[in-house]
DNA sequence: TCCTCTGTGCTAATTTTCTAGCAGTATGCT
DNA sequence: AGCATACTGCTAGAAAATTAGCACAGAGGA
């Protein structure tokens, strides 16, 4: 169901990197890890990605980027329900709530005027 | 940084049932498993996520309940950031999009509401 | 009492994850 | 050419996760 499940703790580490950079190569990848093991360590996972079929690699210049194969749109969309259902299950508009709260998103007052919009397009088909 | 991180695949599905539930005996962790393995290996997992300090356990009734030591405020923020990490870093009102699509994300209309009132009050704020 | 059920604590063993290191190829510099 | 650099492919071993299977204890019914 969940396509981030199944997969270890690395491989998870990776996929959110190629999901919030879109591709990238072996190097790259392990830049963006936190604690990041060898770059070996990091090339054989992604390897082993590549066999489980999360990813697919395409030669760019002279290296290889790799990228996920199931599309961010849907990724992302698996991710906000798995969201929900594990802290919002009761009550999912406090997902708002919390992303007005999360300090690093400050958000412009185009965007909250977007949001508005969507609510109140939703209120209407809802209708 | 992330509390999630360093976790098994395992462990992070029990962890993401208890924040689901709350609190859950062994058996019912095993039960809310999706490909859920023995009682004797999730008793195992129970205990080393003991050990690691992400969850304790305390007697109710004739059994334990086990339930996440950080708590489900704390964890749901990180969890809300890592979401827009990942996938909104660009365009964080596309979250409410993403909740507004979710199928089985039914809002009601008081729902809808308040999601608006937080956006004005929002607005109010930043300016 | 004896048996069954449901729980716990522990241990041993398999499987998966994680890691480092080597060999090979192509590029570019001196 | 000779050398350094930046890749890839592969393999073997260590470390961690995952799993099953004991043994034991308390509750409750026949």
């Amino acid at each position: 169901m969940i396509p981030a499940a199944g997969l270890s703790r690395r491989e998870r580490q990776i996929m959110d990197i190629l999901y919030r950079r879109g591709k990238s190569s072996a190097a790259e990848v392990q830049q963006g890890m936190h604690n990041a093991p060898s770059y070996s360590a990091v090339r054989a996972m992604l390897r082993v990605l590549e066999e489980k079929g999360h990813i697919r690699h395409q030669a760019e210049g002279l290296k290889y980027v790799y990228l996920p194969t199931v599309a961010r749109d849907k990724a992302k969309r698996t991710a906000v329900q798995h969201l929900v259902d594990t802290f919002f299950k009761e009550s999912p508009d406090q997902v708002v709530a919390a992303l007005l709260d999360v300090s690093s998103t400050r958000l412009t007052s185009a965007e909250l005027d977007r949001m508005a919009e969507m609510i109140e397009k939703a209120r209407k088909e809802g209708k």
